[in-house]
DNA sequence: CGAGTGTGCGCC
DNA sequence: AGGGCGCACACTCG
């Protein structure tokens, strides 16, 4: 196996890979004459210090390659990084489902390799040899990088001119955060397992016997039995639970803690208690200790682009649900600390700007919007303020999110008319798009068909009713999805431009021997730093999310204050 | 017995 | 309630 190097203009480096027969005899760099002319071939084992010598000759160079969770991560090892990269495979996803490349070939063209998922193994770092090993998702031979490279630029170049610019720079930050995420999970978030465990076996009781429930659990299980005068059952049985709770008179329908709550008996709170724990237990506990964490380091998976918003996701150890009981676990190692940051209320700022609201970026313009909100006299309290604008956001209609958005309207007409639009034009089975063009999937054919139906003479009362609720649902979703895929660019853009800072401070050397990201959540990032540097990473994201806000926004007027913090340990922040 | 679905709950 | 996820477990179905 071989790796083809082609160079386009402007800096511009496409690597693949070559199946079969090596097109040159030996290892080493060599002018191919296999692979077509203009290209060169590079043996695995010169690979790393191919891109390295590029990296540092020729500043500014672009990587093109078909899959950076492909590629990358054999290079970290290597303790090589990558400055700037194009992900084909994601931006290949962006570009053909936008409405603003609606035209372009590659939208028009049939599925083809490049839609196909690609599987790239669970667990690379402890299978060195993937790299060269893939023997899933497309074959190398059907995808050819510089081909489609072409065509992705075309895309591009044949949008509206200011989608144009939005879309390189949605395509850019997307690759970005390709390389961060590979980034992170070569590092790994530090862990203290010796401190997880203390916080379990403080909750809990000691770690149990395999098949045995912590003593605590079954403590509060004892509770629960006594104060609903029943046999022994198992909670983890909805069923079984939900017969007892009837058998002791406790009217209750579901086994959701919520509801449960609201029922005034003496088995209701150490029954919370029991689940609470319980779910600890078998997400968060010793089991997940032992899987996750190896070496005092959490690295789970992070999936660029995961979700359809544009939002990650994550696989392996429910990265992005770590709950706040086991955050005290992660802590930085010896001589160094942890810069927490948080975008302030970053959903309603983001509506802000998209919607060009003057009203609530004047709002925004303080630390918090929700209290500038209040000053401006459009809600009582900011507790209102709050529940409103989610309500906004998510397309609540009743409740008391439901009561206060006619004000919220009055005060705020353009941004409520923008996610108003938004709603509507999902209703309709329209696609929306966020700020720099990431657009909607259509609802599917069974959504299509109903309203078809509704529409149609033949149309029951009983379909109109379907059919009106299954589009509002999917209002909903798109409602939700132009400001919920926005905040997701803007933090693209955040974590990119704070990329670049951190590498210029470190001035070179591998990337974890200076500040580098850790942990990305939506809104909120952390780098672990040499403790001497935190002050000056702290102002380096704070510049970064004023750069992302410029990027995206140009010069609206909205302001995306992050909050800071310096802490020994996660749960100290916030 | 394994695959798929539903429930409940953690995070934003 | 109302958007987006992942994961563990119970349960169902073939």
């Amino acid at each position: 196996m071989h790796l083809v190097v082609r160079r386009l203009p402007d800096r511009r480096v496409v690597v693949s890979r070559i199946h079969g027969a090596d097109p040159e005899a030996g290892p080493g760099v060599g002018a191919g004459s296999g692979a077509g002319s203009g290209s060169e071939t590079v043996g695995p084992d010169e690979w790393a210090r191919f891109v390295d010598r590029v990296e540092r000759d020729e500043p500014g160079v672009r990587w093109v390659w078909d899959d950076t969770a492909a590629w990358y991560p054999e290079l970290l090892r290597a303790d090589v990084r990558v400055t700037r990269c194009i992900d084909l495979r994601l931006c290949h996803a962006i570009l053909r489902a936008s409405i603003a490349t609606a035209a372009s070939a590659l939208a028009s063209a049939p599925p083809g390799p490049w839609d196909a998922p690609v599987a790239v193994p669970r667990d690379a770092a402890a299978d060195a040899g993937a790299l060269f090993d893939l023997d899933t998702g497309p074959a190398d031979d059907d995808r050819d990088p510089v081909a489609e490279f072409a065509v992705q630029r075309a895309a591009v170049a044949g949008a509206a001119p200011d989608s144009r610019s939005r879309l390189s720079l949605l395509i850019a930050a997307e690759s970005a955060g390709a390389l961060i995420a590979a980034e992170m999970t070569f590092a790994g978030l530090p862990w203290d397992a010796g401190r997880h465990d203390a916080v379990l076996t403080e909750l809990l009781g000691p770690r149990p016997a395999p098949g045995a429930r912590p003593r605590l659990l079954e403590d509060a299980l004892a509770e629960v039995v006594a104060a609903l005068d029943v046999a022994p059952f198992s909670p983890e049985s909805p069923g079984e639970l939900l017969r007892a709770l009837q058998s002791a008179g406790i009217p209750a329908t579901s086994t959701r803690s919520w509801e449960l709550k609201q029922f005034a008996h003496p088995a209701i709170e150490p029954l919370l208690r029991y689940k609470k724990l319980a779910r600890l237990y078998t997400a968060n506990g010793w089991n997940w200790l032992d899987q996750w964490v190896k070496d005092g380091r959490f690295r789970p998976t992070y999936v660029p682009g995961g979700v359809v918003s544009g939002r990650w996701a994550s696989d392996g150890g429910g990265a992005l649900q770590l709950p706040h009981q086991i955050r005290s676990a992660v802590v930085p190692d010896p001589g160094w600390t942890f810069i927490v940051a948080d975008a302030a209320q970053l959903e309603p700022r983001i509506l802000a700007a998209l919607s060009g609201d003057a009203a609530m970026a004047a709002a925004a313009r303080g630390v918090d919007l929700y209290d500038g909100m209040v000053a401006a006299g459009a809600v009582d309290t900011r507790a209102h303020a709050k529940v409103a604008m989610l309500g906004a956001m998510y397309g609540a209609t009743t409740g008391e999110s439901g009561r206060l958005l006619p004000r919220l309207a009055r005060a705020y007409p353009r941004a409520i008319g923008f996610v108003e639009e938004a709603a509507r034009a999902g209703e309709r089975g329209d696609r929306v798009s966020t700020r720099l063009g990431r657009s909607s999937p259509r609802p599917g054919r069974a959504w299509q068909e109903l309203q078809e139906q509704a529409g149609g003479d033949t149309a029951t009362e009983a379909i109109g009713r379907r059919a009106r609720t299954e589009a509002r649902n999917w209002g909903r979703f798109t409602r939700n999805f132009v400001v919920q895929g926005s905040a997701a660019e803007w933090a693209l853009c955040w974590m990119a431009s704070l990329r670049t800072r951190l590498t210029t401070l470190a001035g070179g050397g591998p990337l974890t021997a200076s500040a580098h990201l850790v942990f990305f959540l939506h809104d909120e990032i952390v780098v672990h730093s040499p403790a001497a540097h935190a002050e000056t990473v702290a102002g380096l994201v704070i510049e970064s999310a004023a750069e992302a806000g410029r990027l995206i926004f140009g010069d609206a007027p909205v302001d995306f204050p992050v909050t800071t913090a310096i802490v020994s340990s996660y749960d100290q922040a916030k």
